[in-house]
DNA sequence: GCGCATTAGATATGACTTATATCGAAATTC
DNA sequence: GAATTTCGATATAAGTCATATCTAATGCGC
């Protein structure tokens, strides 16, 4: 029999894996996926000068017309200075307008461009593409209970990671936290 | 003193989530999910002197004992520099043994030591119930569906982002990887 | 045995992601 | 009108990873 050149690892028949044990956990599998999702979906946005975070920040001002930067940051669960860059980033591409809200001189109103709308659809395309290339091993219905499974799973993490109180004393307020 | 609070955007009533369109996308979920493993699993593991990754690699060489870095880093999807610093601080603290392969005196095989074995079982048990913590939402049903689909979607990941498993069999080509 | 290409691990470096702390300006409260 | 809070911006830093390159050791062919 021909000797195994140089490492005959055959796990594929006697080995499981050597990440087996943490293959048993959700969280390990997660983080695995996210490195698939992260690398596939920011090669599909590339062309069009986004990444999945650009990308994000976008689909919200389109869905969300005129909402603020706190708002934003909000709904993509990370803090204020986030988006900034990015922000600066859409906007001098002429993607995104930043007017001052005229109800607090402080805020920005953020809106999309009709090139940002157009360069959107544009990113929605890929991005969808990109979703069905990640998930083609999974039936359609698999694949939406992934998507309930991990909303649950992003809900629980986000009721969970509790108020991060820096006040302290009287009311409570509520907040939403992460990493 | 008004009770509300602070910003009538009234969006809770009439919008359900500015993201309610990425969160159509399990891409997106994922990266969501992932921050949340992330900040619950290194609080679990802190106590310990462990993180996510440094536990991950703990995992393999205690499953694998005397594998070598290169085994190791493909195990966990990474490229080999990236694991030296963890060793480095693993071995400092006598949980993992290097020694030098008797048939290639390049190749570390790596092993954990009793301490090692010690600390990975308290880090498991950890580990256990931060799992148990953030998939609480999700019946064990529910847990062992998103762990199976999650699995499908690495492996597709793997299997078209490049052959990074050099764990196959034969030859493998080189790609990247990127994120 | 002597080169040559290859492989294992280490080092250096940099990109990217995301958080904390703090500031100025505007808004709110008293 | 002063104190406090909030909005966005800046500075800084930690953490996660990849690429390129260096060194030794291996393997191979001559």
């Amino acid at each position: 029999m021909t000797a195994p050149g140089r490492k005959p690892v055959a796990r594929a028949t006697l080995d499981p894996a050597p990440d087996a044990t943490l293959r048993r956990f959700s969280g390990y599998l997660i983080k695995r996926a996210e490195s698939v999702v992260r690398s596939d979906v920011n090669a599909a946005l590339a062309p069009l000068g986004l990444r999945m975070f650009s990308f994000s920040a976008l689909a919200v001002i389109v869905d969300t017309p005129g909402l603020r930067q706190a708002h934003l940051a909000d709904a993509l669960a990370v803090e204020r200075p986030n988006i900034v860059a990015v922000l600066d980033d859409l906007q001098s591409r002429g993607l995104v307008s930043r007017e001052r809200a005229p109800d607090d001189k402080r805020a920005y109103a953020l809106e999309a461009t009709t090139a940002g709308h157009e360069l959107y659809r544009m990113a929605l395309a890929a991005v969808t593409e990109h979703e069905e290339r990640i998930t083609k091993g999974l039936s359609e219905k698999d694949r939406q209970a992934l998507i309930r499974a991990l909303s649950v799973l992003v809900e629980t993490g986000l009721a969970e990671t509790g108020p991060r109180a820096r006040g302290e004393e009287d009311e409570d307020e509520d907040e939403d936290e992460d990493d």
